[in-house]
DNA sequence: GTATTTTTGCAACACTGTCGCAAAAAATGA
DNA sequence: TCATTTTTTGCGACAGTGTTGCAAAAATAC
C-alpha cells in the first residue's frame, strides 16, 4: 500500500515528513535507524518528528524495532506479524527481516510466558559474502 | 573459577576495580548494565573504568554482551560458548540466558554466513508470573 | 625498592532519544 | 472557500549512554 494510504488507513494527519519517512521505509526492505532517515531526507524534517513518526508508526503495527547489539535502533516496515529472524551484516551494516527463514518453536521452562521475540543473527550476507 | 583466576588466566592486571566488578557478575545470572554495577559498587570505581572492564572482559570471552530492545547494554557471564536464548521480563525488568532451552537449527538462504547469534524472548519470568 | 607498564579518574565529547511549548499545518464543517 | 478546532512540527533543553585523551596512580617486573 502507498504511504498516504498507510497513513489514512490508521486515521493519521498526512503530514508532508510522515508521508517522506514513510515512503523512505517501503522503499527499501533495508532496516533504517533515525540518523540514516534524516540524512536521506536531508532537511525535510526534525529529528524530534522522526522519532515521534517512527513511534507512532510502530505503535500502529505498520514497523517495527529492530534491536541489535548495537545502541541504535532500527524500524522497518512490519511484513507478517509472525516470528521472524533479523540479519545483521557486519561488513556492510545492513539489517533484514529474513521473512523465509523460520525460527523452531521454543520450549520454555515451566512458569514463563512469552509475549514477544527478537531472534537477531549477525554475520555476513550473500552480496558481501560474494566480495569476499 | 574465582575473579582473581579469571584475570590471572587472561593475563590482565588485577586491580581493585576489575576484581569488583567481576565478583558482581559471577555472583548473580541476572545480565547487568553499566548502570547497575555502578549502583552496587557505590564509589569503587568509575564509569569509564566499569565500560573499559566490560568491554575488555566482553572481548577474553569471560562474559557477554546482551542486546535488548532498550538502548542500554547489559552484561551476564558467559557460561556456555553455544547459540542460546534470552528472556527479558517486562515485569521485574530481568534479563538473563535460558542456558536449558535450545533454540532450533536455523536455516539461512544461500550466501548468507552465520557468525553469532542473539535470540531474545520477551515475556513474563517464573517469579513474577506467580503474582500476577 | 625502583623502573616500567598498565590502568584509573576526570573532564570533555558525540550521540540517541524524549519532552514542553509556541508556531505552523492539517482537518473539520458550514 | 474560509474560519475554527485539532494535530503536528520545530526548536531548544535535557538526561542518559558510551568513548577518548591525558596526567596521576596503581600494578607488575626486576
Ligand atoms: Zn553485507
Ligand atoms: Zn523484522
Ligand atoms: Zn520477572
Ligand atoms: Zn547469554
Amino acid at each position: 500500500m502507498s504511504a498516504i494510504g498507510i497513513l489514512s488507513e490508521y486515521k493519521m494527519s498526512k503530514t508532508n515528513g510522515r508521508v517522506k519517512i514513510l515512503k523512505e521505509l517501503l522503499g527499501t526492505d533495508i532496516a533504517l535507524s533515525e540518523r540514516e532517515l534524516q540524512m536521506r531526507l536531508e532537511g525535510i524534517c526534525d529529528r524530534a518528528t522522526i522519532y515521534r513518526t517512527l513511534k507512532a508508526l510502530s505503535q500502529k503495527g505498520v514497523i517495527h524495532k529492530i534491536a541489535t547489539e548495537g545502541t541504535v535502533a532500527k524500524f522497518v516496515i512490519k511484513k507478517t506479524p509472525e516470528d521472524h529472524i533479523h540479519f545483521k551484516c557486519t561488513d556492510c551494516g545492513k539489517v533484514r527481516c529474513m521473512t523465509g527463514v523460520v525460527p523452531g518453536n521454543i520450549e520454555l521452562p515451566k512458569g514463563f510466558i512469552k509475549k514477544e521475540s527478537n531472534y537477531l543473527i549477525i554475520g555476513i550476507c550473500d552480496v558481501c559474502a560474494k566480495n569476499l
